[in-house]
DNA sequence: ACCCCTCTTGACGGCGTTTACAAGAAAAAT
DNA sequence: ATTTTTCTTGTAAACGCCGTCAAGAGGGGT
């Protein structure tokens, strides 16, 4: 089928050796045995076979991208990150998909465990990442978004979710809003977490009043923000903004509040999270959390391809983030 | 460093053959060594190792989805799509983002015909795609959305694009527009081809004058988005309808339309291209083009892999869209 | 003793990479 | 001029790990 080393080798009457020298030059080949082997793999358009390189080197260049959330703008720009990146440094990138299943997660992990790639960028579906303690010392890993605070050695790269969560709350507060829900969708992670302590940090730091209800969990789908804020406004009718920590769910959220005639930002000033180029001619214009998503993955591939070279390298990187003030808050 | 079969065999004084068997069910194994190996093989998290079984086997178990587009709302539904399909049919899949770059497109493909995947899924960076010819003859091949007309052998999905673009110019027309500017980013692909020559045969049809310059072509972004308009208004003032064929640049659009104090619809009326959740609440609703892109890239992957069991089998697909009417088009 | 099954195995193959070594030429030393 | 040393260039063979195949071993039945 496909033309291997040996058939250019004897074509052309030199060793598969001499040939491997030539195309990755290790070794000094005089020009005239060179320029043989170069036409011979031009004139019968040879490829290296991967597969075989790779077994040989214990190395793929390869390396994967492990995300469970649904694609929404901001995983869409932490795949380009990566992949640009990935790209620049001359890797391959896989991508899986666990759409939130933990099960899905420990399968593909377990299959990229096998020399399938070189190192792993990893967005879990969950923080109860035990596993990660055996996994790493296997293959290098990198995490984004979302961790597992137990393993403070692997290297992660995360927004700054807390200061994100406290700083929307503060502008909210400091414009008169007492009563601030906040919608949120996946349980258990770090992210979600982190932004509920910045919410509850601020709401603590101006003296405020604080009720669990007006904490509310939603599928994060754009029908799921309909249903969260349906929900929280009917448990909760005390509330004048809302905190939305996904980027689907706020498409969601204006619609039902548009059906209800509820006026925004007048009735209930509303805050996202994620990037969105959309927001700014949404009506109102939201206002909302900006992430670096991109930035995030170009980042957490450098610091894999760093690790696959020195598996001791380690380093945490946690990136600002911005509140992009529209016309959704009310200011 | 890792567990390999032959130490399991050592382990427990059973063959590699046989563990083999064991894992792959080729062969009838008593079920008492079936246990031992079994135990074995958890007690030592052995995991076989893909690059040797993929060598011997000349199959990956991989595909590769090789994108030209900048990730867009479409392209994320698309890899979304194919993404899902190839984890339930048991592929790995392989991103590729060229860029809209030839070079690197060549690049990547040469790569991965050195048996890195089994197949390809390719939405290639421009018609004219020579190399395919060659390319298919060692791999299995998919093209989705783009595809050079003179290969008609190659399988694709693509939307009706044809359709589309009548539909959607019909539906202006009819709404009373008599001069119908478009905005388009990239040139010289089928896509943008065929939407303008649905463009040009409604047009046609109703028997209504045509200008050149009615249709500009912008860089891809929203920053494209708002020049193209711009440019579009400055030489063409009569225009009264815009039709944009990009996701990206119809949020430029808007912006620069309202920057501009021109209200829409009722100076301009808009027609977007693309999926786009957030268009239901942007100020005003925007009338925009579905394309089904996940159900596309399901589909991809379902010809890729039968493809890649028989490489005889050929089919084109092309899947319908629907002009999803909202409030930017004045109706 | 023979045949027939069922289970297990050893050895080979797949395709590049790498290492240790050989052969020949050139340079240096005698 | 001859021997020794040093380069230069090229090679054969081992290696990586798993799958497969033809053949062997063991057990039971007749």
């Amino acid at each position: 089928m496909s033309v291997t080393m040996k058939m250019i080798a004897k074509e052309i009457g030199v060793s598969v050796a001499t040939i491997s020298h030539v195309i990755n030059g290790t070794k000094k080949v005089s020009e005239e045995t060179r320029r043989l082997v170069l036409e011979a793999i031009e004139r019968n358009n040879y490829v290296p076979d991967m597969t075989a390189k790779n077994l040989r080197r214990k190395k793929t260049k390869a390396a994967a991208l492990v995300i469970s959330s649904y694609p929404d703008n901001y995983v869409t720009k932490l795949i380009h990150g990566v992949g640009t990146r990935a790209r620049e440094l001359g890797y391959s990138l896989m991508l899986v998909n666990t759409s939130e299943n933990e099960a899905y997660e420990m399968e593909a992990l377990r299959l990229l465990r096998a020399n399938m790639v070189d190192g792993i960028i990893l967005s879990p579906a969950t923080n109860r990442i035990d596993y990660l303690a055996d996994l790493q010392r296997h293959l290098p890993v990198v995490l984004v978004n979302r961790y597992d605070p137990r393993f403070e050695d692997i290297p992660r790269v995360t927004a700054d979710d807390f200061q994100a969560g406290y700083d929307a709350t503060t502008h909210l507060i400091q414009h008169g809003h007492r009563h601030i829900g906040v919608i949120y969708s996946v349980p258990h992670v770090t992210t979600t977490e982190n932004r509920l302590r910045g919410y509850r940090e601020a709401i603590l730091r101006y003296g405020l009043p604080f009720k669990e209800s007006w904490i509310v969990r939603g599928f994060g789908t754009t029908e799921g923000g309909r249903l969260a804020v349906k929900t929280l406004l009917q448990q909760s009718p005390e509330i004048t903004a809302i905190f939305v920590l996904s980027d689907h769910m706020i498409i969601g959220v204006v619609q039902e509040l548009r059906d209800q005639s509820i006026r925004i930002p007048d009735d209930i000033a509303l805050i996202g999270f994620g990037d969105f180029e959309a927001a700014a001619i949404i009506d109102p214009p939201l206002t909302n959390v900006s992430l670096q998503p991109d930035t995030i993955g170009r980042i957490a591939f450098d610091i894999l391809a760093n690790k696959i070279v020195n598996p001791e390298y380690h380093k945490h990187v946690s990136l600002p983030t911005s509140l992009i003030i529209r016309k959704s808050c009310g200011c």
